[in-house]
RNA sequence: GGUUCCUUGGAUGAGUGGCUUAGUCAGCGGUCUGCAAAACCGUGUACGGCGGUUCGAAUCCGCCAGGAACCUCCA
């Protein structure tokens, strides 16, 4: 465990890095956006998943109290604003003929697994804004009380253009609300509304929507944006540390959402504003929308059509955190594969590094440069979550480890801690990179078996050697190799691994 | 149309006034090896174009070109 140390944010609200001071010393109130549980995650949600899942790990490697909340929409997110939008989930349930809340569990537990593979902790509360009727209804029965909102035909909107008479409209995503407005795109009409800049609190359902709950206005259901709101202040306070989410998410979620906040209770409720930007393919932004998406699972089997073959979990990893998470990120199967080789460099790094033979003393110039390694990766995870950087310092330990393991180089006791602590404590606690899990076959004892057999081929071809068979040793190799088990001749001795 | 952002070598992707201009993958040369694999060492005409500011710019400013995101649902 190290010692809390200055991390540097940068912060969406004034739009550049900032020293992160907590609400409360030594703790961490997170929340961030999860996912409309209406279809499997596809790659782009592994982005927000991995990069808040580091941050959470940074923080308490760094001895923070985190708590960590992330939602499930299950409820509330429509189509589109206008007054025909379906529900998201409801919609599925209609097509698939579910229940609403069936297609809720089938895909929050399609999630859970896909997140759970790619190594992230599970968030310390996961809130559902159907189980928050109560706490939405209260927010917005507050938001009216204080007079920015109004009640229409049964529904509730909020009212922007009197919010922005006190209040910015807009801080967050950078815009002004009459550019807002005379850009607004007409529709047939805007319904209850009063301003198309208006958003809905509560919504009255029509007879034939079947997600309904009862509240002072209309049987019906809260309005998308309420929800994090709602959850975010019963959770974690009415001001709280960081808000993440995924840079689409800015406008109108959380400009909303910022402003149900600032309109029930006077503050934005928020210090930090993170935004994690989008994975692109060929360019644009991998969506719904355009239909361009991979779903984890499928890059998980490779059944995909434009995959190449199927990419580990732990290389999707990889690939996401050799990005800063403010970048777009462009997939494409060659980066992926890239990916794959760095990961399995630095995971052989890493296991090597526990078998360094150490010398009395090692030469001071590697002594510092272990050190300054170590620094090197603190100071870059600490700037904003720079994990590219990060990983190139240890990649620099990886060669390091490599020197010694080839005789080339001699480290000291201290010096093998430090290794060892980067690339088991930073790789694995930290950025969550961690061996693949090997096949449920792990303990039935068929590995055990496969060892044995193994070996005894590996002695057949090891008097093969002794005999410069050649043709017999390359064949064992290669049969070997065939069924997946790769072979390495070392100076030490024949090591094998299983593909 | 409005707002904002981006354009780095073969691919990916950091950096952001000068310092060695990361790293990963691929390529090339070498070491090691029976061969292979791995590893190590060496190796890259890179910063969209044109101007400007500056002693000095890929990094700041302006214009141009191309691309993207948001403005409707999206992580």
């Amino acid at each position: 465990m190290e010692n809390i140390r200055d991390i540097q944010i940068y912060n969406t609200l004034s739009r550049r890095k900032e020293l992160f001071k907590p609400v409360v010393p030594g703790m961490v109130g997170l929340y961030v956006c999860g996912p409309t549980v209406y279809g499997d995650a596809h790659l782009g949600h592994a982005r927000p998943g991995i990069t808040y899942d580091v941050l959470v790990r940074l923080f308490r490697h760094l001895g923070y109290k985190v708590r960590y909340v992330r939602n499930i929409t299950d409820v509330g997110h429509l189509e589109s604003d206008s007054d025909n939008g379906e529900d998201k989930i409801a919609k599925k349930a209609r097509l698939e003929q579910l229940e609403p809340m069936e297609v809720v569990q089938y895909y929050t537990l399609r999630f859970h697994e896909a997140m759970k593979k790619l190594g992230n902790c599970p968030p310390s509360i996961e809130p559902r804004a159907s189980g928050h009727i109560i706490e939405q209804i209260a927010l917005v029965q507050q938001i009216l009380k204080n007079g920015y909102a109004y009640e229409s035909n049964g529904s509730v909107y909020f009212d922007v253009n009197e919010y922005n008479k006190r209040h910015n409209y807009g801080v967050l995503s950078g815009r002004n609300l009459e550019e807002m407005i005379s850009n607004t795109r007409t529709l047939d009409g805007q319904g209850d509304k009063h301003s198309p800049a208006d958003f809905a609190l509560w919504k009255k359902a029509s007879p034939e929507h079947i997600m309904r709950w009862p509240s002072p206005w209309s049987d019906g259901f809260p309005g998308w944006h309420l929800e994090c709101s709602a959850m975010s202040a019963k959770y974690l306070g009415e001001e709280f540390d960081i808000h993440g989410g995924g840079m689409d998410l800015m406008f109108p979620h959380h400009e909303c959402e910022l402003a149900q906040n600032t309109a029930s209770r006077g503050k934005g409720g928020v210090r930090y504003w993170m935004h994690n930007n989008m994975i692109t393919i060929k360019g644009q932004k991998m969506g719904k929308s355009l239909g361009n998406f991979i779903t984890l699972d499928e890059l998980f089997t490779g059944n995909n059509v434009v995959l190449e073959q199927a990419y580990s979990p732990m290389t999707i990893r990889f690939f996401i955190l050799q990005a800063h998470y403010r970048s777009t990120l462009d997939f494409s199967n060659e980066a992926l594969q890239a990916a794959e080789k760095g990961l399995k460099r630095i995971l052989q790094a890493a296991k090597d590094v526990k078998g360094l033979k150490v010398a009395a003393n090692a030469p001071e110039a590697v002594s510092k440069e272990v050190a300054q390694i170590k620094e090197n990766v603190y100071e870059a995870l600490c700037d904003d979550l720079n994990t590219p950087i990060a990983l190139s310092h240890l990649f620099d330990a990886v060669r390091i480890v490599n020197q010694v393991k080839d005789g080339k180089q001699a480290i000291g006791a201290q010096e093998k801690e430090t290794l060892e602590f980067l690339l088991s404590v930073i790789v694995t606690d930290v950025l969550g990179i961690a061996p693949e899990q090997e096949a449920s076959a792990a303990d039935n004892g068929v590995n055990k078996v496969m060892d044995a057999l193994v070996n005894m081929v590996l002695e057949e071809r090891k008097i093969a050697k002794a005999n410069k068979d050649w043709a017999k040793s390359d064949k064992i190799r290669d049969d070997l190799k065939a069924i997946g088990v790769l072979i390495k001749d070392t100076k030490d001795g024949i090591e094998w691994t299983l593909e």
